[in-house]
DNA sequence: GCTTCCGATGTAAACGGTTTCATACTTAGC
DNA sequence: GCTAAGTATGAAACCGTTTACATCGGAAGC
């Protein structure tokens, strides 16, 4: 294939000609640049990459580095980056599904030099040595960063107060006798709503040791299983917050094949507001993030950073979540229109299809 | 940050040495390399990747160029794709959203030498002469092509035949005043679609230009307002065939709200089986395409091209369309267990929630 | 004791660009 | 007509690797 040298020959100029024309350094003839861009288009001649980004030492890449690529949640978190990169001409290099911090740092490895800046989903200690040493060299964004790490901006969702506000909703419901399924130990997001569940039922004075929890792993399955637990039980809860959608969609179908009826015999509760929560039989109430939002607020704190060089302080965002309040929690009230309360302080809540 | 000469100055000797160390060379004395790599651990060096694939002329990153990122369907391309690359040590280059041509011929432009093959959804004949640039340089696989380019892999999905299964399905039902609800202009998948519904409405001896067909976009507002539309005229068709999902939805709404029964009044029929369609009320009867599936399918082709170099075939490949019933279509016989039949030769049909 | 071979390492040339600095040629100023 | 300023271009260094080839001891073979 064609290099700039092969056009500066077949042109009768230097490279530092070619490299001028294509890089817009205005102090070359018309005359010269116009013959030069002919015979570059006539050998097909296009500039690499990794030559330029080794002079330049920029690449116009983010790496996106996620725990694993499963689930509307990842997709969405994805999307808004990809989204927002566009808009600032980066692209973005991808690496998901790491389970263990040895895959993180091979991966982290393998981006290193090719990327401007790297935007990650931590998923445990482990990788958090990496996320240093990358630091070192490109800014890091953190997404729901379990620790902060000095120096890296991070963004994340109140998972707290989120959970927090949809049960004390139940509360508010007359509920009593809530469970909660949980999320995958380990999970930041998941112990964050699992710790606002407990403080909604110390808010009311109720004993947050005596609620059931029943371990999840954020899938359908588990959701489901779940359900079939707690109905061995007795007596039932009255109530279930589920950790996130996916779960409280195999919870709903596990009641409905035991013949229970949502709300009238056990409300259910999500978390996420996957796009399906709406269309649910019932309807799901839910706990709304805007993953993708927050893949585009990343991007944001990213060119940031970006722009002021390692110097830049360590912003930290947070988004907030709402409550979507629908039919599967009981509190069917139509008509009343969109009530909101941010969920900054005790909860936020939001009444409607959508 | 620490390069590959101040290693190879800090632990006294030359750079090739240090390479070999980072490269397994075998032919490097044990007590040296453990030298070498103390001090490498200690400079905190990490190789440069582009520095290293500009010498080797491998980069182990494959370019991903979508049309959009909208819709839970690229989302599963891209979780196939991505899981697959890993599986076979590779990352991915992503930049979607791409509306014209031009923009995609910077995005080709701006992967170059970044990338060791590139899959594509190429949305329009402007992209053609991209793909043409880029297939000289790295092996390409295209998605569901409108155009095969010579010397291109390409994976596609039977959206013909799963069309005009779903179609022969309603036909089958005893429906003979069937609507469709198609895609936007332009796309393939769209176009391929209609066509199927044509052929079905042919086959079965009904005259597919009497058939009403309501122009849409893939998206669910373009589906409700299709319903609104068909609703307003005289007579209300029996069924209607969406051409994806999304509408379907849109479209479900729209007949509710103007209570109109599903599958009683109109059947409803969609096409992709994204996640939501089970949960759908009623749960909807669609044509179910393996998205995470192409994007898998789509690594292997790649790595088989990756391999033997230019000279590699262009392989084409179809994956099956397989229509899914469940109540929207009002065929509701349950307990029947599966019947399944290919799509290949007049369709497939596949019972039950899943 | 002299070649031969081999293992370990160094030297230097790529890879394909960008960029600093120098140079040649105009043009303007007086 | 000579200097100063400016414009267009070229030469060469550099970015951080890999790798072909050269070098250099030392062990083996005779």
């Amino acid at each position: 294939m064609a290099t700039i040298r092969d056009v500066a020959r077949a042109a009768g100029v230097s490279i530092a000609t070619v490299s001028r024309v294509f890089n817009d350094h205005t102090l070359v003839n018309p005359e010269t640049a116009s013959r030069v861009l002919e015979i570059a288009t006539k050998l097909d001649y296009w500039p690499n990459g990794a030559a330029q980004s080794l002079t330049t030492r920029r690449t116009q890449t983010l790496g996106v580095m996620l725990p694993e690529l499963f689930g509307e949640f990842y997709s969405e978190v994805i999307r808004g980056i990809d989204r927002q990169s566009r808009a600032h001409d980066y692209q973005i290099l991808l690496s998901s599904s790491h389970s263990n911090g040895e895959e993180v740092l091979i991966a982290g490895r393998a981006m290193l030099g090719r990327i401007d800046g790297l935007i990650m989903m931590a998923p445990d200690e482990a990788s958090i040595e990496t996320v240093e040493r990358v630091r070192r060299r490109v800014p890091v964004v953190l997404l729901n960063p379990r620790i902060e790490v000095e120096g890296c901006c991070s963004v994340a969702f109140e998972n707290f107060s989120g959970a927090r506000a949809a049960v004390a909703h139940l509360i508010g419901l007359g509920h009593r006798d809530i469970a909660m399924i949980t999320g995958p130990q380990g999970n930041v997001d998941a112990e964050e709503r699992l710790r606002g569940f407990r403080r909604a039922l110390a808010d009311a004075g109720l004993d947050p040791e005596a609620a059931a929890i029943i371990p999840g792993d954020f899938r359908e399955a588990a959701g489901y299983e779940a359900g079939v637990t707690l109905l061995a039980r007795r007596p039932w809860p009255t109530a279930v917050f589920a950790a996130n959608d996916g779960m409280a969609v195999g919870l709903l179908a596990a009641l409905a094949a035991a013949g229970k009826r949502v709300p009238r015999d056990i409300a259910v509760v999500g978390f996420d507001d996957i796009a399906m929560a709406a269309y649910l039989n019932p309807p799901l109430t839910t706990v709304s993030v805007d993953a993708c939002g927050l893949g585009q607020r990343a991007v944001d704190l990213m060119m940031g950073a970006i722009e002021s060089g390692p110097t830049g302080g360590s912003l930290r965002q947070q988004l907030p979540a709402v409550l979507v309040v629908r039919q599967s929690c009981g509190s069917d009230i139509t008509g009343t229109g969109m009530l909101e309360q941010t969920a900054g302080d005790g909860g936020a809540v939001r009444r409607g299809r959508k």
